[in-house]
DNA sequence: TGTACATCAGTGAACGCGCGTTCACTGATGTAC
DNA sequence: TGTACATCAGTGAACGCGCGTTCACTGATGTAC
């Protein structure tokens, strides 16, 4: 308990219980301070300051997102690639309503005044590299079904083109280049995960839908459609 | 500019000015004040309080998004659905870039010990209804293509049918029941073009999509033609 | 085994700041006679 | 036309609060001789 990393992770644990009961805009040191039971000043032993504190907060929650879905996905059957999808979708919301704030944290207004370090780049895109692995493997399986799509413009594709080349150092280096329509119908789903999760947590649907474990799984399923899984 | 409505009027473009200046979580009362050159007291005699100013600039925002929306739809040829349905998404967009704060104070992370007050819920649901509208004439004219859809589990049909019962007191008095899979689609592609513009607007696309316009007209599209407009 | 010393985790006071809200007030304006 | 008065928009000081950060310090612990 009194080794230095013991108290680091310590303030952190203090820093996500308060989140989780003040939110991201009341989140303050010296909140975090009184929870770990230490005077605000003793903070600055183990980290740099607030910003110090929220990066490694974004960062830890990116990771535990990113584990949770990663999980999600090995508990299906390889080869069930529509089933692994699906569960990606459903465990990203689970995650989101059990740590409503952390989400909101990663994925809601970004915090005025602040911007995440590079270092949460690669976990803040652990879900979309999942949901880009499914694919891969579908289409490696010949699963994948070739779709009537209107011709992609040249910026577009270079935009595939682009984050295709990224993908390696993401940790996806055995991937051949999608094909620029597959990629944007991959991008277009995963926005549309996060708009379901985030209406939902945000209150958007209000009194429209309300059954929303359905509505995610009937949406994972059309955009699975669209992607081309089978 | 001394009678009572002028001044009321004046704090509230004094509130759009200064949360486009500093943002959501610094937007304070005395602030306001101070941009409206006034001392804080005075703004009691027009405002019950910071939360009176908050909710007053939702509704107003709300308003001025729908405003501009249903404006770019009515440019479009009535009979276009499609390209109706692409203005409304671009409107959308375009709206969003030009007043990211107040966007974000709409579709952003909720503010913490504020909840919108009643009447802010209709002109909250405006995009959706220009969405619903579209796709409602479309039918009319005959123009919603069939399509082989999941059947809609018990759960679901019941929050369309639910929600389709609200649309008269929302100002769609003459639309008759939607089929409840193509309310589904209607709700999915909603969820969408707000997922896309977040995204967009809070950084998640960080290096993978640059050309969004292009991208959202592209989603616009996918949508459209899984609700079935032609 | 006992003493002197260094280390360093944590303290506590202070800095200057901005916040929402209250309250007694001032002083210009307009009305009534 | 001139005076007395009421109205009420706006003032300014004060309330108690929490914030991030700094800095000189204390005092327990462990080491060296």
């Amino acid at each position: 308990m009194s080794e230095p990393e013991g108290i680091k992770a310590a303030v952190l644990r203090a820093a996500r219980s308060e989140l989780a009961r003040v939110g991201p805009s009341a989140l303050s040191l010296r909140s975090i301070a009184r929870e770990v039971g230490l005077v605000p000043s003793a903070l600055y032993r183990y980290y740099a300051g607030r910003d110090a504190i929220l990066s490694a907060l974004v960062r830890s929650a990116y990771t535990r997102l990113g584990n949770h879905v990663e999980r999600a996905d090995a508990t299906c059957p390889g080869d069930d690639f529509v089933g692994r999808w699906v569960a990606v979708w459903q465990a990203t919301r689970g995650w989101a309503l059990a740590h409503p704030h952390e989400y909101a944290l990663l994925y809601g207004t970004p915090v005025i005044g602040y911007s995440a370090p590079t270092d949460t780049v690669y976990p803040g895109t652990r879900v979309l590299i999942g949901l880009i692995r499914i694919v891969a493997e579908a289409r490696e399986a010949g699963r994948l079904i070739e779709r009537d799509r209107p011709a992609v413009p040249a910026e577009l594709k270079a935009d595939i083109d682009t984050a295709t080349a990224l993908l390696p150092e993401l940790g996806l280096p055995e991937v051949d280049a999608f094909e620029p329509a597959v990629g944007l119908a991959v991008l277009a789903a995963w926005t549309t995960l996060f708009g379901c999760v985030s209406f939902e947590l945000f209150g958007q649907y209000n009194r429209s839908i309300t059954a929303n474990a359905a509505f995610v799984e009937r949406t994972a399923r059309q955009q699975a459609d669209a992607v081309g899984l089978s």
